[in-house]
DNA sequence: CTTTAATACTTAGTAGTGCTAACTATATAA
DNA sequence: TTATATAGTTAGCACTACTAAGTATTAAAG
């Protein structure tokens, strides 16, 4: 169980960084003529390829009605293209237009200021953060908070320690292959959500592996 | 120097975070009637009591002229009041109108699942995600990304390691008193910024106290 | 002691974002 | 074959981003 000071402080930090993160958004966008909300739904669109507009709605946090406005204004910008999802006739894909694909590409996701800073930390410290980050956002992430994310610790593939190889101990079903704990992935590609028991079950082995200190 | 890969997997993090904190904001302000810049200007001022436009605008990270809008909304709610500067006549001190101070004492700042998700954290982990936090925000905030923050590291009255107490070694000069590495705070109200050549050798002398490991 | 320039803020115009509510169109169930 | 649920769109409202153009007030220069 973690400080109540900490637990403040932390909280603090992690609001002046979301302030900061959007206000960067904004600039970025700014040349662009975009906002955050459609650089978000381009940058989805990139990981993700096609997706439903209710599944980016979803992922942007908003109700459907705003997501198709945002959907909507990147369309009139030809940076995204709509077309029926042929599996159901209701159903709307989105997918990023040649000139989307531009846009998306030219830009770095995360602000330069904010890599360098990160970059200042020791090894130690940035793999401290990535840990301590994904076990918040895996507990917001079970208790409804947040949409699944598609991270390693509840990926189907994801068979933590399974090597005794100490800088490569866990295995990528995927890929077949070993690797470590500062690869673990908060947004893969080829994540596939195990079930409920399977992921709970492989978590506790991880936290039981990873000692805190 | 961190590694390439928890560099990347941090900054996923926190940008999903910030996303999950923006939607709260919203959902929080939502029975309100209140948005997320009013929110945020309504706890600016709890915490900073009054304030001009221009402060508050550069808290927020907004232009100016965003920053006298968002006031007026909450003028217009009767949430907070506009006063004439008295040391300079075109300046409007903004401060809490007694219905703001009911609003803003009614709601918790942050979010009761992200406090969950933080307290499930080992001491040690909640710890290094606090340290981590803070000196990834003190670099923003050096390199210019950020405003100033009012935080222990920045401080006058900030005295790292003074004592050898282990579990209470640093002193506030301010309440002449020693205190813990896990009450170290990125926002206090008795904040005052130190000049650039005190702040970077305390820093330092902290840093070089507080191993990574 | 004016004129000039800078500063603090406000207002208006434009585009876009949040929401709910009221649609249309398809798909599923009874 | 209705009924009901679901996917998405659209419109109305308030608000938030921006820039540009205004009004005070202060500070600096002649």
């Amino acid at each position: 169980m973690a400080r109540a000071d900490d637990i403040e402080q932390a909280a603090t930090g992690l609001a002046q960084l979301s302030l900061y993160l959007r206000t960067r958004q904004w600039k970025a966008g700014e040349a662009l003529g975009l906002t955050p909300s459609q650089i978000t739904v381009l940058t989805l669109l990139r990981q993700r390829g096609s997706n439903r507009v209710r599944t980016l709605a979803k992922l942007l946090g908003v109700s459907l009605a705003t997501a198709s406005r945002v959907i909507s204004a990147l369309e009139r910008k030809q940076l995204v293209r709509k077309s029926i999802d042929p599996a159901d006739g209701r159903a709307t894909l989105v997918s990023l237009a040649p000139a989307g694909v531009r846009v998306v590409s030219s830009r770095t996701e995360f602000p330069e200021a904010l890599l360098n800073a990160l970059a200042g930390l020791s090894p130690l410290e940035s793999r401290a953060l990535h840990t301590a980050l994904s076990k918040v956002i895996l507990e917001l992430q079970e208790s409804g908070a947040i949409e699944p994310q598609r991270m390693c610790c509840t990926c189907r593939f994801f068979q933590p320690y399974r090597h005794s190889d100490q800088s490569r101990p866990h295995h990528c079903d995927f890929v077949d292959a070993p690797f470590g704990t500062d690869s673990l992935r908060l947004d893969c590609g080829d994540h596939r959500t195990a079930d409920e028991s399977v992921r709970k079950q492989r978590w506790r082995k991880f936290l039981a592996a990873t000692p805190p200190d």
